[in-house]
DNA sequence: CCTTTCACATGATGAGCATCATATTATACA
DNA sequence: TGTATAATATGATGCTCATCATGTGAAAGG
């Protein structure tokens, strides 16, 4: 019986991961059930012994990715002296391995747009984890800034989201690398204490 | 003659004009040639004596609605004093009004992720256009700042449209509004003189 | 060893998509 | 008035999609 259970949540991992990566790769849209079925070495049909639907898989892929997202992004960033750690974030984050490296980053930039507009349906689960983001930051700004640093990490969650799809959407052009640079410098300056 | 010209003149207007709304509205995988034609008061077959394919299609609308943008952004900007026109630039492109109003709004929210993902074949349309609002803000940043005022203003589009992307999503929960608000002070704050 | 169970495959359903070939209809000009 | 032109409609093409009904084979437990 075990073997089987296990079994099981073995296929039900490895279909949540290829799901990942192709969410991330091409948008809710862009990654059909097929593919991600493909992606775990299955076939389409027995999707539906491991996800209610669609829906509850791109929901669990949302909350996976963003959860290993803040995980990498704070590892250990505390063991850095205070001022130093939003340029430490914002460097991980607004780098061109980031950018380049979609399958295994950041969820939002991918699915910003669809979930603003045909996607409504996720607008819950973005939102818990946007929230969750800026509380991450918020953490790590340093004290006594000028700001109440909710807004500020709220606004840097922007500025990195933003960036980010910005240099991906401008990928192979010069602008890209302008973009995460210009945003890099631009975070670290406005929320240095 | 010329009735069977400006007639057709007209159509190819009214065309445009229907997938600028649609494309806002619901990205560019949710705006169908079909719907599109529909908002024109027209149907599918009519589509192809206008346009060579919807890519021509997207990227004329993509051209339209940012210049439109910009004039709307910039509009009698200059009549202020220095130091108060970000402001009300940022107080215009990150209100609930503009949010809310899809339709008649900036088209990069909307598409920036497709863009991203699936539908890079607009990326040189994007950039030429991310350009241009850049060099309009530029224009207008206070000289003497800390920071060259080309990665100021590129880092402000990414605030701006990564702020209203995030809040379009967010769109109903609490968290929209509050994001709105932080991009707008933050944005202010940062690119003053 | 035999029966039950269930993960997964096969194949189908109905919908929506971009594109296009053909038919229609109204205008433009001889 | 009649013929040519071309804008738009109708209807079809072949594709991809999410979902599901049914079949199969292997492992679980008696």
């Amino acid at each position: 019986m075990t073997t089987k259970v296990e079994q099981k949540e073995r296929t039900h991992e490895s279909i949540l991961e290829s799901a990942a990566r192709l969410v991330r790769e091409k948008g809710i849209g862009g990654a059909s059930v097929a593919d991600v079925m493909k992606g775990a070495g299955l076939t389409v049909g027995g999707f539906y012994a491991h996800f209610r639907s669609k829906e509850a898989l791109v929901d669990a892929v949302l909350r996976t990715t963003a959860e290993r997202l803040r995980e990498s992004l704070f590892f250990e960033v505390d063991d850095k002296p205070e001022e130093a750690r939003i340029e430490l974030v914002l460097k991980r984050y607004l780098s061109a391995k980031h950018r380049d490296e979609y399958e295994k980053g950041c969820p939002f930039p991918s699915v910003m747009s669809e979930v603003g507009t045909t996607a409504e349906c996720y607008r819950g689960v973005v939102a818990e984890e946007i929230s969750n983001m800026a509380a991450g930051l918020e953490e790590h700004l340093p004290t006594g800034g000028a700001l109440p640093r909710k807004q500020a990490a709220l606004a840097l969650v922007a500025l990195m989201v933003g960036g980010l799809g910005m240099a991906r959407a401008l990928r192979g052009t010069r602008l890209s690398d302008d973009v995460l640079a210009a945003c890099r410098v631009v975070g670290a300056r406005a929320f240095r204490g």
